[in-house]
DNA sequence: TTAGAGCTTCCCATCGTGGGAAGGTCAAGC
DNA sequence: GCTTGACCTTCCCACGATGGGAAGCTCTAA
């Protein structure tokens, strides 16, 4: 099948496949004569693999070491499991600090009147307060 | 002061504000003869309102909007409530996704061994489950 | 034969930040 | 005075994952 095809049962987008294919995440298709990328089912397989890693939001260098141990029968579990228990430590830690965000904002916005009077307790936090968040550390809001 | 200075004190790196400054963030900084940019403390002050504002995951635009409230005698609270509203709702939509991703993955986890043994739940559930977010119940790993 | 859908590669944009090169400026110590 | 090192300037590139779109080629159905 086409790439479009494969895609589109992989549930990603063409796009999406080239990119992959150009990173290694993909091995490089075959091509027909006119130059179009060949797909098999085993393909759309590891495309879903991609998707559904990806929507647990896996970045592409552990969906890599996912797939190669995916493919390794001789595999032991306990990687697999040490790169899902890290994501999920990543998963936390970002939970944490949008809590800590959403808190601190709250806070700010409790005492605002939020009406036609330009007094306002948000612009005052924003200006004077020195808003610490639990922890120092990055702080990602995306 | 310099850059530098006004960089250290403002909390942001020199870098930042040169970008803050291109971006329309911040009003172009006069220069000195051998071409150096010049800060106030004023500036300062505004450094330190995009750097307060950034940590509570504000976007750009909505920073450049805080500003002009910010600097407006005549503002009306009600706007400023209403970006931070925004932002609260977005930070609230992040984090239900971030946790519904958190269990999803759990659950995953659960049930593998993480020994030397190759059989693994969590490749198992990447690899043929359709994971559905946000829809508790509808992931089940045996 | 032609239209249009699908494929190819290539470049650009996102968003906020950092890295680094190449070169100008300044102040302190000799 | 001259050297050294810290600081400044602009410019380009990178990140991560994704989408948009242009220019051009291929395939298929009417």
């Amino acid at each position: 099948m086409n790439i479009g095809q494969a895609a589109k049962l992989g549930g990603v987008s063409a796009k999406m496949v080239r990119h992959y294919e150009s990173i290694g995440l993909l091995s490089t298709a075959k091509r027909t004569a006119s130059n179009y990328r060949v797909y098999s089912e085993k393909d759309v397989h590891i495309l879903r693999f991609i998707k559904q890693a990806r929507t647990l939001g896996f970045p592409i260098e552990h969906i890599k070491e996912l797939l190669s141990l995916w493919h390794n029968q001789r595999r032991s579990s306990q990687r697999v499991k040490e790169l899902a228990q890290k994501h999920l430590r990543e998963l936390d830690t970002r939970i944490r600090e949008l809590s800590e965000i959403k808190a601190t904002l709250e806070n700010l916005m409790q005492h605002c009147h939020g009406d036609d009077r330009p007094e306002c307790p948000i612009l005052d936090g924003l200006a004077t307060k020195n808003l610490r968040l639990g922890r120092p550390g990055t702080v990602r809001v995306k």
